[in-house]
DNA sequence: GACCATTGTTTAACCGTTTACTACGGTTTG
DNA sequence: CAAACCGTAGTAAACGGTTAAACAATGGTC
């Protein structure tokens, strides 16, 4: 079996605080005020007791500084998955504003399955992490809005807070922060920039029932649309889960079923417009002479096929998050709960006027 | 607004394992024993604690547990950014076999600066993560390694562990785990592929200066010519940043200073490649009709544009990493220290046969 | 009916910090 | 001149678990 007996295992065992103080001839409490730094201290004091802990390699114990009360120094994010850019980029946001905070970020991955995302919501909660992101769409039925909601009180009780990031609240009377980006206005901005250009027939790419984002994006849509006084033709919306081989798939399907009968396509976001960009020129059609194409995200593939798209502000998205769940453990203040960051369009080189053929 | 007021902030503190010995009528060592499961228990009682855990909603403290000796639950990764599909994928890696393991996983961010990323481990040698991953190239002189080397040594004393993954040992001595890739091979092969179509010329873009991954790449490269006999001009060695855009400049650029003189380009990343096919097309360059072009790395943007690169198993790298310290940490084993992981070329559509105009 | 092995549980000693209290010289102050 | 104050430093009690060792209950054996 294993020994970790203290004999062999380690012929030292790590540095403590009581070392320092012994080797620095003060006393343990001296030395944690010092470090801390949360207390005056003669300067001939401060300079034995850095010296020690310099000459000793001494590091705390993050462990024994969260029991003894300190507040933790850590921030939890849980995402789908960390491959995917979407996530990484308000992975990237939180991690920054963590770190500038000087606190460490604890990552969870969920692959999608609510249960394993309650389970690591769980974990955060032993972690003691000082909130908790939760990031991305979700099925959000009313069974798991109300789990979620217990998670967050339960989060609120033990002095932490939920941060529901770029997806809707839970409900009136749940202790969660929500920061939220504006999925609607974003789709109703990029909708009207296609109508604008003459398009009246818009193949909207992505549209799947009950997932929070692509609702809320097929709302802006339709917003639009309405807005023009262009009728909605509910066969335009195809449905499909949010990559790029869906988005190849979808148009090739369209484009198979029968004659063109689109002039523009709204991508539900900028995967999807990759894998359509890709099926369109596979049927001939260039992008944008033939078929203008939008999508939605504006991450860094959006610029390499010159896509017009809309900015989604992923970075400043966990940043505020952090930001706006830090200030809330530490003030209790009343401060927003509910924030919505904007978006807006990026105009690129994948939209061409319509040309009226009747 | 919300009351969070001081007063009843906590009305109820967070539960304990107190309260859980209590209130299912055990003494507090039964329920740790229970819970950790490690340790025989009559079914009635077992019953009895996970009712009472269950209406209590309680989970443990992590710190509380770590402290007590019960080796910690995590892993931690060091990444410079969680936005590179590069490193995104290898944490990906990291953070399934972690989860298999019932850890969770910290993760740093340094920005590609050393300094911010000495300070990192130090922060997770803080956390007392059983093992700390530092994944990606690095400028390696010799006083990074030295003092990188004495954090290894620190590491090993706490009872944990360094592992270097993609990046080359540091010396003999130095208690720390490698987990490589085959960069020099995976090279060597694809240049190897466009050599056998009959390639003579073939445009190297990528840094070269002491940076490990390019460097190990661009020796399989200049292997491959020599074991065809095919002279090495070092002017077809260009020289720039791992990302799309310096790959944009570094062909157009040369397409602009002079004639062609390649039939083929061996990109040191897909990203560069990217690039590359770009300033390509722009010149009127056709892939791979006119030009020939290879990557390196084989992430997701490489199969959408139909590249032919080598193949690094990212995600393996991780899981490998986080296996083999996790096993060095519990079994203090002699096992392997060093694993280098194969590399092979992915063939799509981006190589044609030179055709000969002399 | 005393003895023993087995099983299940409790007692108590840590783990390494933080943080009230407290102590103590030396100034001010009333 | 005693009292209040100030800046530092020490003492010791948490913090919430784990775990070795002690202990009680149980049933089987001679």
């Amino acid at each position: 079996m294993v020994r970790r007996a203290a004999s062999d295992s380690e012929g030292r065992r790590p540095t403590t605080i009581r070392d320092v103080a012994a080797h620095a001839g003060v006393s343990v409490a001296t030395v944690s005020r010092i470090l801390s730094g949360t207390y005056p201290s003669a300067p001939a004091t401060r300079s034995k007791v850095m010296r020690a802990v310099r000459e000793l390699d001494y590091v705390a114990n993050a462990n024994a500084r969260g029991l003894a009360g300190a507040s933790s120094r850590s921030v939890a994010i849980i995402v789908n998955s960390v491959i995917s850019p979407h996530y990484a980029h308000v992975a990237q946001g939180v991690q920054t504003q963590a770190a500038i905070e000087g606190k460490l970020c604890i990552v969870g991955t969920t692959g999608s399955d609510p249960e394993r995302e309650f389970a690591t919501v769980q974990l955060m909660r032993e972690e003691h992490a000082e909130c908790v992101i939760l990031v991305g769409n979700v099925v959000a039925d009313d069974a798991y809005r109300a789990r979620m909601a217990e998670y967050a009180r339960a989060l609120a009780l033990a002095g932490s807070q939920l941060v529901l990031c770029g997806r809707p609240e839970l409900g009136p009377d749940v202790p969660a922060l929500v920061v939220e980006y504006d999925n609607t206005g974003g789709a109703h901005a990029i909708t009207s920039h296609l109508l604008s250009a003459g398009h009246r027939r818009i193949l909207f790419l992505g549209r799947r029932d009950s997932y929070t984002t692509p609702e809320s994006r097929i709302l802006g849509y339709r917003k639009a649309l309405a807005d023009h006084h262009v009728p909605h033709d509910p066969g335009l919306e195809v449905e499909g889960r949010m990559d790029r081989r869906e988005g190849y798939r979808m148009v090739r399907e369209r484009l198979a079923s029968g004659p063109r009968d689109f002039t523009a396509v709204f991508a539900c976001n900028d995967l999807i417009a990759a894998g359509a960009r890709q099926a369109l020129r596979e049927h001939g059609l260039r992008v944008p002479d033939d078929v203008s194409l939008v999508g939605f995200d504006d991450l860094p593939p959006a610029a390499d096929i010159d896509l017009t798209t809309v900015h989604v502000p992923h970075e400043e998205l966990g940043r505020t998050a952090v930001r706006m769940a830090l200030e809330r453990v530490r003030d209790k203040s009343d401060m927003a709960e509910h924030v919505m960051l904007g978006t807006h369009i990026v105009i690129r080189d994948s939209v061409r006027p319509v040309i009226r053929t009747d």
